[in-house]
DNA sequence: GCCGTTGCTGCAATCGATTGCAAAAGGTAG
DNA sequence: CTACCTTTTGCAATCGATTGCAGCAACGGC
């Protein structure tokens, strides 16, 4: 049923029944009752995409996220969409995958489709397309990762200070053969996780040796490769720091089969609370970030865009450290060899 | 840049713009070059609301998840996100959060977006909604739970199977005193599982007490306070069911807090593999389901949909038990009050 | 040389709702 | 009674791309 059969039906034209819709005060009382009684009776829905054409604009946003099945991810989209729902708005939501080409793809998906802004992780792709979009005006959040594109907003966690207040739980267990595994090069998260954690350690004059640096892409799999990798070292780390949840999991998958004792054997830290962080044998230390908070502020600088801000603006949430029970000092071990010749014989032999 | 200014530009007419664009063929060789020149170097872009409206098709699919938190479904989402997005489909994801009025504000949403099939977990809300938009011939695909709706295709879980394997595993551990938390009541998901557990447990002669039935919502919050209350009882039940995940973790919580061990003082078993069901302690016995095919059975059905299918197909898939560590034989103590003290005096004391 | 065909391009209508402007009706004041 | 204002409604253009139909040119066959 459309705008004009309804018009023919109810004998009136087309421009009173939309006004009876959306600008009530404009349509004599009795008329208005009864076109919206035949509204409700007919279940007449304005065609939204008539609509956004006419008016220009299509109250819809854009929220690109590079894995949906990532808890932070999904819950950073979540609070993202209950924030616009509240004012009539909906998410487009995708999926980019950590594919540069998929983010892309996305993009000129949405901005085809006219939303009225974009909020995404950088996945470290296409900033052609972001710059062009940019350039038409569209506005422009980005969370979590940053691209190197001057002028958009952006709600992020301070890298550095998480990466440093995991060096300094180690370092403060005594740790110096410490491990990490950090994500990809191009992505800020990536870069700052590994930059900050080295320069805390070499404040406490640790040098982060290269055999000891992993670089992953945060995805479970390498996560679990990475730390594997490490375990075959001829001396392995005590303490490890695994930058993100998902190779978090892999890294405590790598290391039960390979039967190492977590925090006996090797100490374990890693980014993101998820929820299951504390359930986990053993519990998990963790550097803990304010994940709907990144939903919430971004949904916010987004309203303020709308509303005409033009001056960009970059927020940057804190992260924390939640001690559990995943690290402990150091096993006070004659010499550095005996831990890995101890996991070698595999088990608890490790214990001293 | 529209097409019209485009036009102007090389001295053509819209039409041969738009078709070199969407059917390159029909534009002599020359022509279709310049065009595709100028397109590239102004970065042009169809207004795809303008091309929707046209066509009367969106291209657009819309997805209803009761929570995008909870794993299973951001995992669902991702697999219909992919599904579609590779076939040029874009997804609206919304979240019912678990209520039916969102979710009925949701379906409006989609209906108005004029998307070309929803696929949706049914919150319990507002049938007329959707019986309304089935007669007006949109797809609809409901996953995980069933709205009474007959017509519609759906991709569900063998519920009653999935309780069944849960009792009779706990029953051969020599359970009795089972209890379950189960889901709302007017969810399928709900009512399936606590009926084909309660008649499970009834083959073997056991019944299942009201005492040890709670019915929660499918939230963590739930999850803990039912677990909360079943301890509190005189004689509490020495197995545990619990219907998803989202009150599993509740669960969980609760039994720590009490510092009940699992599974020596209460065996628990539990619904859907989340990734970390295995590093909790102890690892969790649960019954999995195949996630990622919820998503994919559920974008098959709604292209077959697409392309003419109209009598409504029903998938049921089938969950699995996977045994690992949170459940054990029930212990052999004197009498039924013995483990119930033990807890009062709390810790390890019911090791017996 | 004429006609039919093929290939390419343009004209103009169309999708459905919105909105500036104008017309008509009713009311009030001078 | 006229002039003017207010309220209510309708007319018609508009958003931007698509597409059926027609026009035109070039070419080949007879």
């Amino acid at each position: 049923m459309t705008l004009i059969e309804l018009a023919r039906e109810l004998g009136l034209s087309p421009s009173t029944i939309s006004r009876a819709i959306s600008r009530p005060d404009l349509v004599a009382a009795e008329t208005r009752e009864r076109i919206l009684a035949a509204v409700e009776a007919h279940g007449y829905r304005p065609n939204g995409i008539a609509r956004s054409l006419r008016r220009g604009e299509s109250n819809t946003i854009g929220v690109i996220v590079s894995d949906l099945k990532n808890p932070f991810y999904s819950t950073v989209a979540k609070a993202i969409e209950n924030q616009v729902s509240d004012h009539g708005y909906s998410c487009v939501i995708c999926d980019a995958d950590e594919s540069a080409e998929k983010e892309a793809h996305a993009l000129e998906l949405l901005a085809q489709l006219k939303v009225r802004g974009i909020i995404h992780a950088f996945t470290g792709g296409d900033v052609d397309t972001l710059r062009r979009l940019q350039a038409e005006g569209m506005p422009l959040i980005e969370i979590d990762r940053r691209s190197d594109l001057p002028g958009v907003d952006a709600v992020l966690l301070d890298n550095a200070l998480g990466a440093r207040l995991a060096a300094e739980h180690l370092l403060g267990l005594g740790h110096r053969r410490i491990a990490i595994v950090s994500g990809p090069e191009r992505l800020t998260t990536g870069r700052q996780r590994l930059e900050g954690f080295r320069k805390a350690l070499a404040n406490a004059g640790v040098t982060l040796d290269d055999e000891y640096t992993e670089i992953g892409d945060f995805r479970e799999a390498s996560g679990y490769q990475a730390t594997s990798r490490l375990l075959q070292l001829d001396a392995p780390p005590t303490a490890l720091f695994v930058a993100n949840n998902e190779m978090m999991a892999g890294a405590l998958s790598a290391l039960r089969e390979a039967g190492v004792n977590i925090p006996r054997q090797i100490s374990l830290i890693s980014f993101d609370d998820v929820r299951w962080a504390k359930y986990v044998d053993p519990p998990l230390t963790i550097i803990a970030q304010p994940t709907e908070q990144f939903g919430a502020v971004a949904a916010e600088l987004f309203w303020e865009r709308l509303h005409g801000r033009t001056e960009p603006v970059v927020r940057i949430l804190s992260p924390s450290l939640v001690v559990r029970e995943s690290c402990a000092p150091v096993t006070p071990a004659p010499a550095g060899e005996v831990a890995a010749s101890a996991w070698r014989r595999g088990g608890d032999a490790g214990k001293v």
